[in-house]
RNA sequence: GCGGGCGUGGCGGAAUUGGUAGACGCGCUGGAUUUAGGUUCCAGUGGGCUAGCCCGUGAAGGUUCGAGUCCUUUCGCCCGCACCA
């Protein structure tokens, strides 16, 4: 029998070091391929190695670590992994800086990053670790290039790019972030330059469409996706360029991109980017050329950051030569102008200030005509024009473009349909032009071709050679991997492309001499897929094999900041189908359930940082209170997907509780009866009560758990924990219940112990003499019947007003009810009319009296 | 401008389908133990007053016997995208 004096002292560090050591010599953590028992696949984003692990990452894995383990105690074979995206620029910038090799430098902080990790008590599977840097692994990331460039989704391209003059490197369009270089906050400049792409273009519509089915996905997530790919249905429409006397139609078209081909009626310009070839074809030798040189230039040394912005002032060139409205056969004057984009649509676009704001503002700032076209029903100029075919009023009064739903006017055969995104009108004009080959339904997608080169030594080599005879050629799979160098000299500024025994080879296909490709590739294409790779880590023939990737994909519970969301999780997607249309898969999602935890900041909610000093690194809290400690701190305080703020006390109320439940469990512990079997009818009073509660606090924590709602399942288990102390304290030794003192301090171990393992295991095999693991062991079964009580509480509302409360058995029909409430408040109902009773079983009754 | 989300005590936050608002914890107040501090334990803790009633989930309406929850309007905050035609 355990009384105060007995209990031993909690020591976490002692624990936990102890535990950590047997999960590791028993392999309690590894995922069989082979289990009979359902899959489930819990994964948090890998970290970059830039150093030791922080509290993002330490709250990140706590909540996946959770989740694997009280996984494994439903009765699921877990694969529960982790590794390392190790190649990236922080390396190379710390080899320059200290003169260490980048890869000593990356595997020496993957080093100290797994012991934290096993520090914190992590249940990984670490025989299926993987590291993007080694050539293992990054091979297959060569291998799945070359399938694609057979396929045609790998290809090269000359055309304007990002280059960032800090990082030395082009970057993605998902890369460049307000405007700014995502990694190093840089303004990156357009260069126009030969870079590698994957087509992920290609996936765009099934991307979107996939979007709609990710029910575990957040929305705003979900919804920045939408953003990014960014579709638009609209109209191709093809102006006719005029002749140098601007009336006289050529056989040059122009097309037009326009969602809104309605308005076409109210078009009087025609507007093309400063960087179109063809606007400087038609101005080159005219008297416009000049200013059009000028424009270019300001643009060219605006940033792109300076240049977003709806309210910017609009800067534009006329070049002197016209096109011809299809429909009216109007001349409209060609301009140039800053706000038009070269790689959006056609990169021409018809202007029309009544319908379009930036239009507007164009026409107002170079006094061209803006005649209305559409109008809503309380608009006098409907009435006036609702039946007008020609262009009667050349000019409107307004201050602001129209861009709602209205009903055209002045505009041909049109006028008096309705207009605007989606509407009759445009069906009507897009059908009419397709009938005359004047035009045609199209989709435009904001999305843009994956850039993936990055002119860096510490990526993956992209693996093409490049051969004056043959041209791009790719590298034979048998000569994978192309293994990157380990003997550059970075300190000395020494690239890849400098780096002859890197670089000399001979073609495969002439073999001839020939150059190897020595641009890298994205670091974003190694995390796009290590999620696959973890279902087959060791496999030297494929990436991955299909039964492996078929037994554990997709992942079921992903988890990861919410700076992804484009980025990697787009990405991601798009490899996943590449994967699938290679037969390499069956599944087309590779994420299930997405959760987004929030971020930790600090005590006064400010970004923790190094820079501004106020980073709380994990040690500061595994020293004095041990991981368990931290894991519950950090799963109690918030939801995860809230952001928090590191409190102090909060974490030393974590560690009271923690010692608390451990003297209940050892004092229960000391009354159990393991010789008996629980005999629930045979209870007193206080200890039914406290079964019962058990089992209402048991389902509500179980609930909890299989919502990832960490916060409310501990307070579940506080709640048992106060009960059953409480329960302890009061009720004499000689007459507790012995079985069931044995059977709630297992159930308290064992529903906190996916939260803090090591008490866990520790209570299960020193208070409660278990010889096998925690996690052997099935989550325990709760009642609901068992949590009902025979008496329950209701209360009694006049007209929706609490007024009293009776106590009635569980199962009171309907007129016990009545009647116990009318007795409850009975003074309160004297000369009252009772109208109406409503009763709800369990809860109240409500007496509706005047 | 477009899209997503959020407003509940001093604080973090609870509240399946509309059914006792504020669970659990932090903090605070009082008490016990202690030489003291800390620890632990007990009691209390939304606001108001005339002390058993009134008011209370950003605000205002509505539906309902009953609204934090549903509907309408409105205010405030956060996040993402943005000269995308």
């Amino acid at each position: 029998m355990a009384d105060e004096k007995t209990i031993p002292a909690y020591d976490a560090e002692a624990i936990e070091t102890k535990w950590q050591r047997i999960w590791e010599s028993e392999d309690t953590f590894k995922a069989r391929d082979d289990s009979a028992r359902p899959k489930k696949y819990v994964l948090e984003m890998f970290p970059y190695p830039s150093g030791d692990l922080h509290m993002g990452h330490a709250r990140n894995y706590t909540i996946g670590d959770a989740m694997a383990r009280q996984a494994r105690m439903r009765g699921f074979e877990v694969l529960h992994p982790m590794g390392f995206d190790a190649f990236g620029l922080p390396a190379e910038n710390a080899a320059i800086k200290h003169g260490v090799p980048a890869g000593a430098w990356t595997y020496a902080n993957m080093d100290t990053a797994i012991k934290t990790m096993k520090r914190m008590g992590f249940s990984y599977d670490y025989d299926r670790l993987v590291r993007t840097c080694d050539p293992e692994y990054y091979m297959w990331g060569q291998w799945a290039f070359l399938k694609m460039w057979e396929k045609g989704l790998a290809y090269r391209a000359t055309s304007p790019v990002n280059w960032c003059p800090s990082c030395n490197t082009v970057l993605a369009n998902e890369q460049v972030v307000d405007g700014r270089c995502w990694r190093c906050g840089s303004v990156p400049e357009k260069r126009e330059l030969s870079q590698w792409y994957l087509k992920i273009t290609d996936y765009a519509q099934e991307l979107l469409d996939g979007i709609d089915a990710l029910d575990g996905w957040p929305e705003r997530v979900k919804a920045m996706q939408r953003n990014w790919i960014g579709r638009s249905e609209g109209a191709e429409i093809d102006f006719a360029l005029a002749d140098e006397d601007g009336v006289t139609p050529t056989d040059r078209l122009i097309t037009v991109f326009t969602t809104r081909p309605d308005t076409i009626y109210g078009t009087t310009f025609f507007l093309l980017p400063p960087e179109s070839a063809l606007a400087a074809e038609l101005v080159a030798g005219t008297p416009a050329e000049s200013a059009y040189l000028e424009l270019k230039r300001s643009v060219e040394q605006v940033s792109s950051v300076d240049r977003q912005g709806s309210g910017r002032e609009k800067h534009g060139v006329f070049t002197g030569r016209y096109v011809i409205n299809p429909l009216t056969g109007r001349p409209l004057p060609i301009w140039v102008a800053d706000y038009i984009l070269l790689d959006y649509g056609t990169g021409a676009v018809m202007g029309v200030p009544c319908g379009d704001q930036r239009d507007f503002e164009f026409a107002r700032t170079f006094g061209l005509p803006i005649p209305p076209i559409i109008a809503q029903r309380d608009d006098p100029l409907y009435e006036q024009l609702k039946d007008v075919q020609d262009m009667v009023v050349a000019e409107v009064d307004w201050d602001h473009a129209m861009d709602a739903e209205g009903y055209l006017i002045q505009s041909g055969p049109f006028t008096g349909l309705l207009g605007g995104k989606h509407s009759p009108a445009v069906d009507a004009i897009i059908e009419y032009l397709s009938e005359r080959g004047l035009g045609r339904k199209t989709v435009q997608f904001r999305l843009r071709d994956w850039l993936i080169s990055r002119q860096r030594y510490w990526g993956n080599p992209i693996p093409m050679i490049h051969c004056d005879c043959c041209g791009d050629v790719p590298v034979p799979y048998d000569q994978l991997p192309v293994l990157l160098p380990e003997a550059l000299d970075l300190g000395a500024g020494e690239t890849l492309a400098e780096y002859a025994p890197f670089y000399e080879t001979t073609c495969p296909a002439c073999g001839r001499p020939a150059r190897r490709i020595t641009d890298t590739m994205d670091t974003f294409t190694c995390s796009s897929w290590y999620y696959l790779r973890y279902c087959d880590p060791r496999n030297d023939e494929l990436p991955f094999s299909k039964d492996a990737a078929d037994r554990w994909m997709p992942v079921d519970n992903y988890i990861g900041g919410i700076e992804h969301a484009i980025l990697h999780l787009l990405y991601s997607r798009f490899w996943t189908k590449v994967m699938r249309d290679l037969g390499m898969i069956d599944c087309d999602e590779p994420f299930e359930n997405l959760l987004c935890q929030g971020m930790v900041k600090d005590a006064n909610g400010g970004t923790m940082s190094k820079s501004r000093g106020n980073v709380v690194p994990p040690s500061s809290v595994i020293e004095p209170y041990g991981a368990d400690t931290m894991r519950l701190a950090i799963l109690f305080i918030a939801p995860t997907e809230k952001d928090f703020n590191w409190d102090e006390e909060a974490v030393a109320g974590a560690n009271r509780f923690i010692k608390r439940a451990w003297r209940t469990v050892w004092g229960l512990a000391g009354s159990a009866d393991g010789a008996r079997e629980l005999d629930v009818p045979s209870l007193d009073a206080v200890s039914a009560e406290l079964w019962r509660r058990l089992n209402e606090l048991g389902l509500k924590c179980t609930a909890d758990f299989d919502r990832g709602q960490f916060n409310t399942a501990i307070s579940a288990v506080m709640e048992l924990v106060n009960d059953a102390s409480k329960y302890v304290q009061d009720v004499p030794a000689e007459r507790r219940d012995g079985a069931l003192c044995a059977r709630v301090a297992h159930d308290i171990v064992a529903m906190l112990s996916p939260i803090c393992p090591h008490w866990g295991e520790e209570l299960f095999h020193e208070a409660l003499g278990a010889t096998a693991s925690l996690y052997d062991e099935p989550w325990p079964a709760f009642d609901a019947e068992q949590a009902k009580s025979s008496m329950v509480e209701i209360v009694v509302q006049i007209k929706g007003k609490v007024r009293g409360r009776a106590m009635v058995a569980v199962d009171a029909t309907d007129g016990e009810l009545e009647e116990a409430a009318k007795a409850a408040v009975a003074a309160q109902l004297v000369g009252k009319d009772i109208k109406k009773i409503i009763t709800v079983p369990g809860r109240l009754v409500n007496i509706v009296a005047v």
